[in-house]
DNA sequence: CTTATTTCGTAAGGTAACCTTACTAAATGG
DNA sequence: CCATTTAGTAAGGTTACCTTACGAAATAAG
C-alpha cells in the first residue's frame, strides 16, 4: 500500500507529540511532588488565571465537560486548594475561588511547566521560538473553534 | 500571586492543545467508522510503516509498554488486522504483520489523519507549514530522547 | 553440560482522564 | 402558576495507559 495522502504521516508525528506531551506533563507533575493529577493541575491553573466563574462557565472555556469538572473540583476542595462559594444571584450555581493555600502549589506546577517547555523547546533556536508559538496558538485556536461548533445542538 | 516563571502559560498552552489533538483524532477516527481505538490505529499505522517488527521493538518505537502493546495487538489479531508470525530465529518472539484485510482501514485512518491536519493547519499560512512541521519534529525528538534516557536502569 | 541470568510475550489488576445518562433543585418564561 | 431550562451531581462506562509477576525459551557462566 502506498501513501493514501501526502502528509499523513505528519499528522501522525502530531499525534504523536500530544501523547509524550501529556506524559511528560504527568511525569514532571509527579517530580514537583504536589500530590495532584494532571487534570487536577490543569483545574487549578484555569482558576488562578480565571477566578470567580461558575462551574458550567470553567468547563467551557477548559474544555471539559461539567460532570468532568466536578470530579477535579472535588478533589481540589478536599486538598483545600479552592472554595465552591455560593452565587449571590443565583442558588444553584457556585462560584470556584482559589484559597491562599493553593498559592505554593501554583508555584510547584509552573515548575513542572516551566520543565516541560525547556525540554521541548530544547533543540529550537531562540529565535524560532516565539514563532512557532504563535503557531501552536493559531492550531490551538482551530481546534477550539471546531470542538465549539460540534458543541451545539 | 504573580507569575512565577516567564511563558509558563505558554506550556499550559501546549498542554491543551495536546488535549484537543488527541480528541480530534479520535472523533476523526470514530467518523470515519473503523471501529478502532486510537491506540489500535496508532498501532496499525505503526505495522504498516514498520513491518515485521517483534512486540518489543514495536512498543520501543511507539513508547508504549510492551503490554500495552499486547492490548492493541489482541484487538487487532482477533480483528483480522494483524498477524502475530512466529520468529524464526526466537521461539520466544513474534513478528508483527499486517493482513491484506488492513489496507481499507489503513486508508480510513489516512482520511482520519488529513482531517485533523486540515482542521489543525486550517489558518496556518501555506509558507508556515512546513517550518512548524519541522519545528513539531524537533520538539518530538527531544521528547523522545529524554523519554528513552528515563528508561535505562 | 548445566546452572544462572536475561529476554519475550502475557495474565491480572490498577490509576487517571475523560464521557453519557439520569436526577434534583432552583430559575425563568409564558 | 405551570412548563421548560439551567446548575450541579451521582452512578457507571470506556480508553489509555502502567506495574507486578510469571512461564518459556535463549544465552552467558562455570
Amino acid at each position: 500500500m502506498s501513501l493514501p495522502y501526502p502528509n499523513v504521516s505528519v499528522t501522525m508525528l502530531v499525534v504523536d507529540l500530544a501523547r509524550l506531551l501529556r506524559r511528560r506533563f504527568e511525569a514532571a507533575l509527579t517530580e514537583v511532588d504536589t500530590g495532584l493529577t494532571a487534570g487536577e493541575a490543569r483545574t487549578l491553573f484555569y482558576v488562578w488565571r480565571n477566578p470567580g466563574l461558575r462551574q458550567a462557565m470553567l468547563a467551557d472555556i477548559m474544555f471539559v465537560e461539567p460532570m468532568t469538572l466536578v470530579g477535579y473540583l472535588d478533589s481540589l476542595e478536599k486538598a483545600g486548594l479552592v472554595k465552591r462559594c455560593p452565587d449571590p444571584t443565583d442558588k444553584r450555581a457556585k462560584l470556584i475561588e482559589l484559597t491562599p493555600a493553593a498559592d505554593p502549589l501554583l508555584e510547584r506546577i509552573g515548575e513542572a511547566l516551566h520543565t516541560v517547555r525547556a525540554k521541548a523547546l530544547e533543540e529550537i533556536p531562540e529565535d524560532s521560538r516565539e514563532m512557532l508559538e504563535t503557531l501552536l496558538q493559531t492550531m490551538k485556536d482551530s481546534l477550539l473553534q471546531e470542538a465549539a461548533r460540534g458543541k451545539q445542538k
